[in-house]
DNA sequence: TATCCACCGGAATTTATGGAAG
DNA sequence: CTTCCATAAATTCCGGTGGATA
């Protein structure tokens, strides 16, 4: 049943943006002045995760530079230094700045290569706030952003006065889609992955109402209940492979965050998979019981209590791990224990 | 209920890394 | 090669706080 996996990878663009008319407007106006060599207004693009917000950007950027002559960079933002933003636009743009360049000379260093207009997507710039990149990039003339992030309000509140300004009122907020509109944006994807005809509309829709119109979620539940439907010999995807399909796509999802994170974060989320639901204090005695021997041979040494709470955070935000409660009395425990990592972590039974 | 203690998380400080300049 | 420098990661420090103990 499926023909070609790749159409359903988050790195597989749909050939037109369905229902997203008046967001592409929105970022098309602000594009406007870039078609006329002047700098492109900034803008803010919100929503929650697997809406499309990067397509969105992307999709659109890419339109524009079909008909202007402009330079585009897209860099992932996380909570990256302002250094390490600049650094990484620079890369974009074909430079090749060495690893301890001064800020001041990496802008100095982008302001020199901005010669036309030139838009930077900031994704995943939840963070972003906190450094001063933005107000960096605003100083480079013809250099405007695209940032995207998940709380339109909350990010406002935290960037610098100047910023907000620039973006205050012309945020572009996705939000879900509905079911229908999810389920007309999985059938090209069921066309060009999928052979014979497989699934009915109302199994789309079925689909489009079981991930709440998240649309990375539905495209992945798509593919696994195919791959179950394959598994099962059936040769068309029933209500069950859907109702199976759900969970396996959300461990997908699960696997490969865990598998992006250092070996401190995957040793410690499997010290909470195996003895879990564990206390703050239990977890790091047991870390510390084991620490030696799980990073023996391994190029990195055991971190302090500090550090690992900050793994732990990360766990939580990569929806790996969560948290029961809060403060001192915090239980943790993972998410879904049948996730595990891809390192062997060797990690003795607990008692 | 009062006191104590361990943990949390922000901020300052130190260490590790990897080029570049001399 | 050695020294210098900037960043990123980790450590140290510490005030605040919520659970534990009497």
């Amino acid at each position: 049943m499926i023909a070609d996996r790749s159409v359903f990878g988050d790195d597989h663009p749909p050939q037109e943006l369905l229902h997203r008319e008046p967001a592409v407007a929105a970022l098309t106006r602000a594009f406007e002045p870039a078609t006329h060599g002047d700098r492109a207004d900034d803008v803010l693009i919100a929503g929650p995760s697997g809406v499309g917000k990067t397509v969105l950007a992307t999709h659109t950027l890419g339109r524009l530079q079909q008909r202007a002559d402009i330079h585009t960079a897209y860099v992932r933002a996380l909570d990256q230094s302002a250094a390490g933003i600049v650094r990484n636009v620079l890369q974009e743009l074909g430079a090749d700045p060495a690893m301890n360049t001064p800020l001041e000379d990496l802008c100095l260093a982008l302001d020199e290569r901005v010669d036309r207009p030139t838009v930077v997507v900031l994704d995943e710039a939840s963070e972003l706030p906190r450094s001063d990149a933005l107000a960096r990039l605003d100083d480079v003339p013809l250099c405007s952003w695209v940032a995207i992030c998940h709380e339109p309000t909350d990010w406002l509140a935290r960037v610098d006065d100047r910023v907000r300004h620039r973006v205050v009122g012309r945020e572009v907020v996705l939000d879900r889609y509905s079911v229908d509109e999810l389920a007309d944006i999985l059938e090209p994807r069921v066309r060009q992955g999928l052979r014979g005809d497989p699934v009915g509309r109302d199994q789309l829709e079925r689909i489009a109402d079981t991930v709440a119109g998240v649309a990375r979620a539905g495209i992945q539940t798509l593919l696994a209940a195919a791959e179950i439907a394959d598994e099962r010999q059936h040769s068309r995807i029933r209500d069950a492979d859907i109702e199976d399909g759900w969970p396996r796509a959300q461990a997908w999802i699960r696997e490969s965050n865990l598998e992006s994170l250092p070996f401190h974060h995957q040793l410690l989320y499997e010290l909470i998979r195996r003895d879990g639901p564990l206390r703050g204090g239990a977890l790091h005695r047991r870390y510390d019981e084991i620490a030696d021997d799980a990073y023996a041979g391994r190029a990195r040494t055991p971190v302090q209590r500090r550090a690992r709470r900050d793994q732990l955070a990360k766990l939580r935000e990569y929806d790996l791990i969560e948290c029961e409660g809060s403060g001192r009395g915090a239980e943790y425990r993972v998410c879904d224990a049948s996730i595990r990592s891809p390192y062997e972590v060797a990690v003795p039974p607990g008692q």
